[in-house]
DNA sequence: ATCTTAGCGTT
DNA sequence: AACGCTAAGAT
């Protein structure tokens, strides 16, 4: 599809500079180093190579289904806000989410993931030697950036160490021990699955999570706050992504033994 | 109606 | 490891 081709190519030739900030909204363009820890904490499951032309109705507007009993602990807590955020369309930052096998880097600007993928996945050291047909595989997200900066301001300053600088927390979400799953009708997320573990006590921090359109706050836990693409609505199964999709049957050789073997992909999972 | 895809079931 | 086969979707 041509679509899909000039995506991949507006995806590896964009160069957004932009920083994931996390101070006033005021200054969304200055660089900020500090930033760091937050951009390579952001994780999805799983996010849109469509350059977020995502779209759906008012009866898509689901709500998240009663917690199982497991997951009450954290998802009590969720509380709906306005189901279509005012001020949201201004405040999304593209991000870009590497999505190499068991990896789920995600940076601010394409061509760190770029580098990132060149360094880790292609165990390249530099652009010197790039032979100009580098095999990227990152893909947008869109992270609310209203919802960070408001999620920040509410830390309490009680902790002035820990706060200057969340460290390397969370860990990254194919380390943590267990993932917790949101159900929302059917759909799950493994986003949540940075709640309440490794979060320093002393801090207040707030997760907002946009759950199909819907701002959700999730009290004491860890930050991060992602949006949409990941609880949305059931992705058909054109834009689902899997091996076959991603990387075409040229690189078969790149698909993941499962889906070599026409069983359930286990790279791309639903 | 026909084509494509995901992936189950069997060998 | 291979792949026939078919339901679910896409066109």
């Amino acid at each position: 599809h041509a679509d899909k081709e000039v995506m991949a190519a507006t995806v590896l030739t964009s160069l957004s500079t932009s920083p994931l900030v996390h101070y006033p909204s005021s200054a969304p363009t200055v660089p900020e180093p500090a930033g760091r820890a937050w951009k390579e904490v952001l994780s999805t499951s799983y996010s849109s190579s469509t350059s977020g032309n995502w779209s759906w109705d008012a009866s898509d507007h689901s709500v998240p289904s009663t917690p199982s009993p497991e997951d009450a602990g954290e998802s009590q807590h969720f509380m709906f806000e306005d189901p279509i955020p005012r001020k949201r369309k201004n405040s999304m930052k593209v991000m870009f989410k590497c999505l190499w096998k068991n990896c789920e880097k995600v940076l601010s600007t394409s061509s760190g993931i770029q580098r990132h993928i060149r360094t880790i996945h292609l165990g390249r050291s530099s652009e010197s030697d790039s032979d100009g047909e580098e095999d990227f595989y990152y893909s947008e997200l869109e992270v609310n950036m209203d919802s960070l900066t408001e999620g920040l301001s509410n830390l309490t300053p009680t902790s002035p160490t820990t706060a200057g600088s969340p460290p390397s927390f969370p860990p990254p979400l194919t380390d943590l021990p267990h993932s917790k799953h949101i159900n929302t009708n059917g759909l799950q997320s493994h986003a949540p699955s940075l709640l309440s573990h490794s979060a320093p006590s002393t801090l207040s921090y707030y997760v907002y999570m946009c759950v199909v359109g819907t701002c959700v706050r999730l009290d004491g836990c860890v930050h991060v706050l992602m949006l949409s693409h990941l609880l949305l609505p059931r992705k058909s199964r054109g834009e689902a992504k899997k091996c076959r999709k991603v990387y075409g049957m040229e690189k078969r050789d790149m698909w993941c033994t499962a889906c070599r073997w026409k069983k359930a992909c286990q790279r791309f999972t639903d």
